[in-house]
DNA sequence: ATTTGTCACGAAAACGTTTTCGTGTTAAAA
DNA sequence: TTTTAACACGAAAACGTTTTCGTGACAAAT
């Protein structure tokens, strides 16, 4: 129950001053060799450590970077996580994690209490009512008080800052470029409203990739679905969308999901229904997730490299921290998607 | 750019004292109702807020809480971070996080980290390595300075400290026993080799349910995979030894998993060996995932609840810091499992 | 004998707070 | 008029570091 040891205190017990202590800590050619030894030999046996919130108040630097997103039960995020925990440690920083759960009052809330002399800088994403409210005046106010914020995935271009996103526009593409090599002429997008920005370019890969091969686009085969609506605690409610779009548009023969829920239910209820896959349906999701690679069968997706874009996130980050001054340009840096094929498609 | 502004340059502008501003923040009696309106308007205008690193510093408690866990990308401990940030939110309390990704250096290296200084206490579980190593000295060190830890699921019983776990032996029997329940009289068990407590724990369960019911124990049934390999990773690996197990004990009639992927993948060779679930197998799993809620079928599965776990280990831990002295003795608290009932099973 | 220089160390400031303890001014009580 | 009390504020210490700038002792150079 000994409290942790201060130089205040080797000092004392060594008779010799504060000053002392800290310089022969630090091997400092001022001090003698046999004071430095002395110091060091009782400084290990007492397994003396410097106080880290002491240094963060002189050096005015926290060495922790603040990491705020919508939801950690993801797989996604999750992954991004470990891609800035992963090189935050390689470059001797914390992690301070906050979860916005979607709202915007979390988001600020944790922000404020974070950006109180907490860390150094944030990387986050932002919530969906943030993106619904288009209020960005926290973003704005963090900056404008020298703490760099750099934003993955769900990015907002009315912020300047660096920015970690996918091509969401080209991997939709390219998912639906493949169900058409593969043979599909009836696809249907499964989507959320507009308002979340990778959703809205997802949407537009799908019309480009159409259209790029004089494909009609026929409004009746795609389906916006209300992402507020927390589908994940209600799975009857997602299927039975799901059921409509099918039973109605019976020629449908392919599937693209801007997410793996998405994109898994449409399996299962394609099953139900008596279909089989690939043969009668074919289905690409876009994820990084777990469900698509167990499932059965398994699904073919656009990969969204989440730890990749936490690493490159957690780079610049602590790029611009350690280069004060420099450049005052903001770099937006694009992760290339992978199509991963699965069983889903041919 | 301009830096947060402090209590000394809000002084030197209203040509006060610093004490006179800190105290008109806190309107303090001391402070003349003039004095007061004038600095609160002020420091309202510039948006000051007390730097959290000095309020650390003075107070000599940081408000944050660290967290040590194996493995991010992981549904049970990510649910398990969101208890802890709900309640330590709640109460005013930040959220670190180190990943040891099992590894017992990097478990060492994050606790000394964050020991000195950062954080109020741990909330962590133990890698496997560590436990396989059994060296629980940095364990053992933080709590004799005074730093609290609680532990939960992965415990150990060399270290004294507040726990929260689960039942472990007895989620176990109730599955089997709803497995004899259903009928099934060759229940074989896929586990992991011993040194995870829970793993050992688990297997007790099963093997107590069996002997409550005269059912004989056969080794044969009994499936104990090396989770040093990671299986996420290598599939094949995986699918191939729990074929052999069906393969060479064609009588099986159920199987009960210590965790989801061991229960999915048993799902999915005996189907590709035309056996169907759950009528010629039934199958329960171990854990808190979202595989087996979307598996088709859904599985049965005991839950973790790994939300609740986090939610109470941060109430230990908040309730120990802040009744400082109080009662020496530490609680293990313990988690109830549920049987979720699901398709995988009668 | 005086100047210069090196050596080894200590005092103090600074980071941004909170809090204890004065202290000068004014009004009320003796 | 003198004592007391309330009032409104400031100085300074403390939390644990690092770093700048002295400074006393002693040896070498003049």
């Amino acid at each position: 129950m000994k409290r942790k040891i201060t130089l205040k205190q080797i000092a004392k017990e060594l008779d010799v001053s504060i000053s002392t202590v800290s310089k022969a800590l630090r091997n400092s050619v001022e001090i003698s060799e046999d004071t430095k030894q002395k110091v060091q030999a009782f400084a290990k046996l007492y397994n003396y450590r410097p106080n880290n919130i002491a240094l963060s108040l002189k050096n005015r630097k926290t060495n922790t970077i603040g990491i705020i997103i919508p939801e950690i039960v993801h797989h996604f995020f999750s992954k991004v996580i470990r891609g800035v925990e992963l090189v935050a440690n390689q470059r001797g920083y914390n992690v301070i994690v906050g979860l916005s759960n979607e709202s915007f009052s979390k988001e600020v809330i944790n922000m404020q209490m974070l950006a109180n002399g907490s860390i150094d800088g944030f990387i986050l994403s932002i919530s969906k009512e943030t993106l619904q409210l288009q209020d960005y005046h926290h973003f704005e106010e963090t900056i404008s008080q020298g703490m760099p914020i750099v934003m993955f995935d769900r990015v907002v271009a009315e912020i300047e800052c660096d920015k970690v996103i996918i091509d969401d526009f080209k991997g939709a593409k390219t998912a639906v470029q493949k169900l058409i090599a593969n043979g599909a002429r009836n696809i249907g997008l499964i989507t959320t409203r507009d308002y979340v920005s990778v959703g809205k370019l997802r949407t537009q890969g799908y019309m480009e990739a159409l259209e790029e091969h004089g494909i009609d686009l026929k409004s009746n085969l795609i389906l916006k679905l209300d992402d507020s609506k927390n589908f994940e605690e209600d799975l009857e409610a997602l299927e039975s969308e799901i059921r409509v779009l099918f039973e109605s548009e019976q020629k449908i023969d392919a599937i693209f999901a801007v997410n793996e829920l998405y994109a898994l239910s449409a399996m299962k209820v394609a099953r139900s229904l008596g279909r089989s896959i690939p043969k009668d349906l074919q289905v690409i999701g876009f994820t990084d997730g777990v469900l698509s690679k167990h499932a059965t069968p398994s699904m073919t997706t656009i990969s969204q490299h989440g730890q990749q874009m936490g690493e490159k996130a957690a780079h610049l980050l602590i790029d611009r921290l350690e280069n004060e001054d420099e450049e005052e340009s903001y770099t937006t840096v694009v992760i290339s998607t992978d199509l991963i094929e699965r069983e889903s498609t041919f």
